[in-house]
DNA sequence: CATACTCGTGGAATCGATTCCATGGAATCG
DNA sequence: CGATTCCATGGAATCGATTCCACGAGTATG
């Protein structure tokens, strides 16, 4: 089936390329008449202009790609629909790249974005080698979100992986717990690092147990999250709470608890990360640290587009909040019962 | 920042354009010494070809298309995600498309998608006017998945809506329930239609009871799911068990089981549908009607593969099996506690 | 009435990669 | 040794939309 072109839509109008596209794409100077006869025969023809050939003249694609490390995981689900749904309110399409927590895919779209000459990407980055390196020297805009890579200065939208700790720390040993277990995100990612030195800097800071049995290094998959719940679970002295770095590792750990028949929110405490959905369908709903997705998602495309027209904006820190709910009991009730 | 040209390459390397360019795609007749100068030159300039300028020039883009309905939907993040990877091994970048639902969004990405000339589109169809209709007689190959248009012949892989529901209520009233609520899907869908027909064919089949009453008809999202519940557990003779249509509104549904103290799988059955991950957190674990999301996805690709290759693929269905798990008791234990 | 200006328009160049076609040198054959 | 084939190569055309430039018609100003 044949395209249609302009030149298709300029001779069935009577007029040239030139006024067929001066009319097209708005331009001020032209006729009633012109415009009428191009309009007309644009709808008739049903006429869709070439991107690649309009992209090929001007630089712009109006086109952006977010590149993310797993598009099933809940929190970069969400995150890639506020992050579409905004750039499109720019009128910009995004070109999705799921790296799979992998970094030869990671390269692999990378590459296909540069090629692909996408106006800007938006970054939860794994590694700092290989093609993102070529990424930052394209002169590409770039904004990171979720994750920092501490070598390199770049724009970034990153939860705060502070407060929510030290707060759910706080929380649990509030309510008389002194053994907390930590299934800890990979330290290769600055969110696995910063959250580890919080819940660190949180049992000093409380006087709870700092033994290092109690921290379990997972990387962030659901599977690790299963295997960091057995190994804790098995210690000689086991903790009486456990906190996990991330939603899919909490999923994998709570899926532990149930196998074994331990109760959540009567045997065990728990917190997650994330407030994903499901998390409020367990029985009882899970305490979790939360931060707001769509702020992070809104905020890494206003910024890019910032960056795109030329500005700088700072980097922004979105606040991360300990939302309590069944899940982390008392512990001195537990004992009695 | 200036981009590297083939035409930089070329003087780089000492040679012309076109045998730059025969180099780099791969044609044979090329003199080692040419490839060897140029290959280095490409590397050392850090060559990107502009995918825009190529598939100006040839037809293909190496794009496909997706269309759905929403990506924060469990089952459609696992699609999205089962697609993107086997059209990678085809070396298709995948462009997703949102519809959120909504039949202007998805209009606006088809005409994106139509602008971008993919060479391809796989969609889950909404409604069957506005801009689909363009998007068939433009010629693009276009393969529907999870959802049928029944005006319309295209290539399709969609779930077996029958088995399943069948199984779930074979299994139902074999375990005394005689009274089944059923959170039905939007009729203006294939799958919530044939959803909703196969129910009413089991009830028939294994004489539970038929009340129109028992019947609430959702949207497939979660707050439909959840006004449903309501609805039917305030029925003056309540159904012992419910069955939800989708993964969303099962999420609904049981969200409102917890706000009111109804224990599943004690004081109520349920089957969900959708394999879900969190539906195996829920305790106990929810009985569902699985599909092979990642099959549907894998085949989908397949056959729209088929399809711009020239062939013209049979549709398939993908098998739907009822994994029985805690939440659906037997009546009369219910009866008796 | 002449000059200066605006405005709509069409011709032609442009973006970057691919590919047809012609060319010249080397290899092969009779 | 001359003729023919083969092959690597460069020049030029091409894809489709945009935009610079030049032109002619119409209007305003001195």
């Amino acid at each position: 089936m044949k395209q249609i072109t302009i030149k298709d839509v300029a001779e069935a109008a009577g007029v040239s390329k030139a006024t067929a596209s001066r009319v097209l794409s708005g331009h001020p100077a032209t006729s009633p008449e012109a415009r009428k006869a191009v309009e007309a025969a644009a709808g008739r023809l049903g006429f869709r202009p070439n991107a690649q050939a309009r992209s090929l003249r001007n630089t712009r694609t109006q086109t952006i790609g977010l590149l993310l490390p797993d598009v099933r995981n809940p929190f970069f689900g969400d995150l890639a629909h506020a992050v579409e749904q905004r750039a499109r309110s720019f009128g910009y399409m995004t070109l999705f790249g799921n790296a799979n927590e992998n970094v030869e895919q990671q390269d692999e779209y990378i590459d296909v974005m540069l090629s692909q000459r996408v106006d800007g990407v938006i970054a939860a980055p794994q590694g700092d080698g290989g093609n993102l390196s070529q990424l930052l020297r394209s002169g590409v805009p770039v904004v990171f979100v979720d994750r920092v890579l501490d070598s390199i200065k770049v724009p970034s939208v990153s939860p705060d992986n502070s407060t929510g700790i030290h707060d759910a720390v706080k929380h649990l040993t509030a309510r008389g717990h002194r053994r907390i277990g930590y299934i800890a995100g990979p330290q290769s990612t600055s969110t696995g690092r910063e959250r580890l030195r919080s819940y660190k800097e949180a049992l000093a800071a409380t006087g709870a147990d700092t033994d290092a049995d109690l921290i379990f290094l997972g990387d962030f998959q659901a599977a690790s999250g299963a295997e960091g719940a057995r190994t804790l679970l098995d210690l000689a002295n086991p903790p009486t709470a456990l906190l996990a770095a991330d939603s899919l590792m909490s999923i994998g750990a709570v899926g532990v608890c149930n196998e074994r028949g331990i109760a959540i929110g009567t045997d065990l405490a728990f917190v997650a990360h994330d407030d994903i959905d499901a998390f409020t369908l367990i029985n009882p709903p899970l305490t979790v640290i939360a931060h707001d997705i769509d702020a992070m998602g809104r905020l890494a495309v206003d910024m890019l587009m910032s960056v795109i027209g030329g500005g700088s904006p700072a980097s922004h820190t979105i606040p991360g909040r300990l939302i309590v709910r069944g899940s982390t009991p008392e512990f001195e009730k537990e004992r009695q019962s």
